[in-house]
DNA sequence: TTATCATATGAGCAATTATTCATATTTAAG
DNA sequence: CTTAAATATGAATAATTGCTCATATGATAA
């Protein structure tokens, strides 16, 4: 195939794709989002359940904020975090079945 | 939610679903398995085509190798690369087409 | 064999990243 | 206002990663 016959990608795909999949490349990341796939939580709920520091889950989640992937409610002292982007958690299901059913 | 009524992941889906996303969280990976999934190419077809060094693309061939996306057929002095993940192929392409049409 | 083309590989390096530790901020209760 | 609880944040660090450069390997042709 000619150079000028394939089909490209263009560099900004290429790295909003790429980007998409470096957040979802994080153990904790993706445990994360997956617990939040099954009901809100807050901070320290998270903590406890996956077993990583507050800390850590903080930094996480600021992170997943930033990409849109999670939203924040806060009630009280309390900031309940859960998903806000159905298809990112799709594409997580999507690959936790295929792979659980290799 | 209580911890014990969670659905949890085990630790190696968690370790090994995070694997196929760091495959899939470099550009230049990206470039090279959305490329093989137009055509069967050689080392230095792909690094002309993408404008990689030739060092690149094959240290990225190995590691792609390594992971079973892609194998490898020789024919003379030339290695002729093709995909041979249709699964990870589908999962790239789903995620370019989410974003192309946000 | 020797020369050359195609690809692979190892060392080194700069950049990125996930965590920890210490501390700051925010909110509510007393 | 003071204290405590919940969360956030910044600096530091160790580990990982993707590339380059130089060189090695493998295959073919002369």
């Amino acid at each position: 195939m000619r150079k000028d016959d394939h089909h490209f990608l263009s560099e900004e795909i290429v790295e909003e794709v790429s980007r998409t999949f470096k957040v979802l490349s994080d153990p904790t990341r993706i445990k994360i989002l997956y617990l939040l796939s099954q009901e809100e939580c807050n901070v320290n709920h998270i903590a406890e359940v996956l077993d990583v520091s507050q800390s850590a889950v903080s930094h996480q989640l600021a992170f997943l904020k930033s990409y849109r992937l999670v939203k924040a409610r806060r009630q009280g002292k309390t900031i309940y975090y859960s998903c806000d982007d159905e298809h990112v958690i799709d594409l997580l299901k999507m690959t936790i079945d295929h792979i659980e059913h290799d």
